[in-house]
DNA sequence: CTTGAACCTCAAGTTACTTGAGGTCCTACC
DNA sequence: GGTAGGACCTCAAGTAACTTGAGGTTCAAG
């Protein structure tokens, strides 16, 4: 029976993060702090693996850890609703959403920069760059 | 003609940037130590305006400052292909696909969770918010 | 019992800026 | 010509979310 006592290198192997974050993660609050062995060295379990997941893939969704620390606040405090949740949720939605946008604006538009470089400025590679200098321009 | 003559503000606003920013970016390098008038202020003139707009699009391109200077070196130095600059491009191309990539699955995530916080949680939010609950068993 | 990998703490560095304190300059108005 | 106040100045420190480094301790294997 697995009654672990995972190591922080072990923990942070399983969680897909470094070390260090692991005991930055403790020092802001996001993990407990956790347990330590005779020599100082911390042990977790695998609830902490589980904390540590959810950390993670909030991260993933680009909560900010204080926004990460609001959600780990709902969850613990058992006696709220999931609507505080769901409202995060929504609004870092609204972001991605964004941020998603301007993202395909910029893939276009470096596509087209690398295109305009292939065409205007290979086979040759002369004194100046033109799609470079219509950067310049751009916006004017 | 117009020898203008910008004030640092002017030049935020016509560049779409902070005052700050602009003297940071001089502090890195990325604009020229600027004309001062007797008094000390900063003057500008259409060629740091348009030098302005091009560090701002490279930002907008999501290239880092570092980058910038590079780019701006082989517009600068006149001599040097654009070889440079269109693998410069490129990278950032591969990355902004990647990022691109990560947040189509985000969104859809996210969307996905928002939607489980509408069925299983509403008409009467209850104490335990089920779709949290998935991301990572709290408490156990 | 001795390596050497993994761990520890604390401090400072990273990126691209922003914010703040404390002081100077410029322009417009009276 | 004097003055109010807005724009400007420098320098230092703060921001997010970590990472890196120095200098030292502990643990597991052989």
């Amino acid at each position: 029976m697995p009654a672990a006592g995972l190591t922080i290198g072990t923990l942070a192997e399983r969680g897909g993060c470094s070390v260090s974050t692991i005991r930055y993660y403790e020092e802001v609050g996001l993990l407990p702090p956790a347990d330590r062995r005779a020599g100082g060295h911390r042990v977790y379990g695998e609830a902490d693996l589980r904390r540590l997941k959810f950390v993670r893939r909030c991260r993933d969704f680009d909560f900010s850890i204080d926004e990460i620390k609001a959600l780990v606040a709902v969850m613990e405090s058992g006696d709220r609703s999931c609507t505080e949740a769901r409202d995060l949720a929504t609004a870092r939605l609204a972001v991605v959403r964004a941020r998603l946008f301007e993202l395909r604006a910029l893939e276009r538009d470096l596509k087209q920069f690398v295109e305009s470089c292939e065409t205007a400025c290979l086979g040759g590679p002369g004194p100046s760059c033109a799609p470079l200098g219509d950067l310049a321009r751009a916006g004017d």
